[in-house]
RNA sequence: GCGGCUGUAGCUCAGUUGGUAGUAGCGCCAGAUUGUGGUUCUGGAUGUCGUGGGUUCAAAUCCCACCAGCCGCCCCA
């Protein structure tokens, strides 16, 4: 038996349902802060990659799927989206269109890490990147955006966390001074730390350890490593974000596992989530389009959401939703009842109802599943009605039936959704 | 990539010290009711017991390997 590749998976109804509305929100908020869709191809040169998102990274070092093509060219399947879309913007010189640019995502990504519960090998995002500028006003519009989209499905208790990680001027002045205290402390520490000391010292900042944290409490932070522009630059997106009134909390030791963030990163967690407590990330990206060979500097930020968990949670949080129904299920009687219903359900779908006809089966299995498929009507189409042009129509609910003409039928359902 | 737990019907699960796989619940199909659902009753279908080896007269059960899922680590969305 030929089974889904391991840590992949399908998405089948109702599940589908719920993915589509969350994506329905997300498109309307993206609407409303005016952001346009981009789509990229979920194939790229490896290269794009390796300097986008770093050859350091655990993604592009251990996580990628990446092959050789038949022409030799080295072929990768896209682990995250904003390498692509900086990408795309260099590419068809989207910097000679007026004002700042705005483009949202969502589609599948791929990473080749062990499965688990809210972490696939293909797994989905939806993300938005703003291109342009450096203003810390276009920070907190974003993060304000994806505030509303998770307001929007519904989603409560969580938590947004911030951090600025600096900028090539200021950061590597203070990992040399991390790397200084850690000489004599990490010793004291845990066996991933000392190695990480050595290799990362950043990622010590994200040890979760509970013995270490006393230590990690009395090494130097980044926030007092700042350089002035990028100080400014935080306090500003701090107090836009504090006059929205969108809470957060300052992360010192927040740090992204992508290359390319400078200035502000934050992230979302929530609770139900389990150790893959994380919905969203994102940050600002000042360099990457140099890195990727840009001669036209273009600073962007923007984020991604794990829409696997986001739905996972968003299902958790309202399960029992009423999904789309089924307005009028049509049970004809015999083979001339079934030609008259194909052409009523015709009309009655035009204007927009959700109707169902039974193509076969006796009246009682008939009105069973107009029952299991959650119909709100039924309605009965045999050679009585048609001879008289009158139908029986039955209120599942309330079990209330009643004869209506064709022209009832159409008052009550074709013109205005009176449901 | 590392460690742990789990794998029996579409789903949730029983299955004793190894002895032919369950009157199990839900779901599905059919009948009781030849033009009327939800309740009830009756009947029925569906399993390579995750896969492959091994031990044994005999394996769902014991052993090994592999696969998949879950949990933790790592990392991230």
């Amino acid at each position: 038996m030929i089974r889904a590749v391991k840590g992949t998976r399908d998405i089948l109804p109702p599940s589908s349902g719920v993915w589509n509305r969350v994506e329905s929100v997300a498109r309307a908020v993206f609407q409303a802060y005016n952001y346009q869709e981009i789509r990229t191809p979920i194939l790229e040169e490896t290269a794009l990659f390796s300097r986008g998102v770093g050859e350091e990274t655990d993604i592009v070092g251990k996580e990628m799927y990446t092959f050789e093509d038949r022409d030799k060219s080295s072929l990768t399947l896209r682990p995250e989206a904003t390498a692509s879309v900086m990408r795309a913007y260099i590419e068809h010189r989207l910097d000679q269109i007026p004002g700042q640019k705005k483009l949202y995502y969502m589609g599948p990504m791929f990473r080749r890490e062990r499965p688990q519960k809210g972490r696939y090998r293909q797994f989905f995002q939806i993300g938005a990147e703003a291109l342009g500028s450096t203003s810390p006003a276009a920070d907190a519009e974003v993060i304000e955006m994806v505030v509303e989209i998770l307001k929007g499905v519904g989603i409560e208790n969580s938590q947004l966390l911030l951090n600025s990680v600096g900028c090539p001027a200021c950061r590597p002045v203070f990992i040399e001074r991390l790397r200084e205290t850690l000489k004599d402390v990490a010793p004291t520490m845990c066996a991933d730390c000392q190695r990480r000391a050595g290799t990362n010292a950043l990622r010590v900042l994200d040890c979760k350890v509970p013995a270490d944290q006393a230590v990690i409490e009395t090494l130097p932070s980044i926030l007092d490593h700042l350089c002035e522009p990028c100080r400014t630059h935080f306090d500003t997106v701090r107090s836009y974000l504090s006059e929205r009134k969108i809470l957060f909390e300052i992360r010192p030791r927040l740090v992204r596992g992508l290359d390319y963030y400078t200035r502000t990163t934050f992230e979302i967690v929530h609770g139900a989530l389990g150790s893959q407590n994380s919905i969203l990330g994102g940050g600002r990206y000042d360099g990457l389009a140099e890195s990727l060979g840009s001669k036209v500097p273009t600073p962007g930020i923007g984020f991604s959401i794990g829409e696997d968990r986001l739905v996972m949670i968003v299902e958790e949080s309202q399960k029992g939703a009423d999904a789309a129904g089924l307005d009028l299920f049509i049970a004809p009687m015999g083979e001339a009842a079934l030609r008259h219903s194909m052409l009523l359900a015709h009309g009655l779908r035009k204007s927009g109802l959700c109707v169902e006809v039974a193509f076969e089966g006796k009246l009682k299995r008939a009105m069973e599943l107009a029952n299991k498929l959650g119909a709100k009507f039924a309605l009965i189409v045999g050679d009585d009605e048609i001879a008289s042009g009158n139908y029986a129509l039955k209120d599942m609910a309330t079990g209330e039936q009643k004869t209506v003409s064709r022209v009832e039928l159409f008052e009550r359902f074709g013109y205005a959704r009176i449901i």
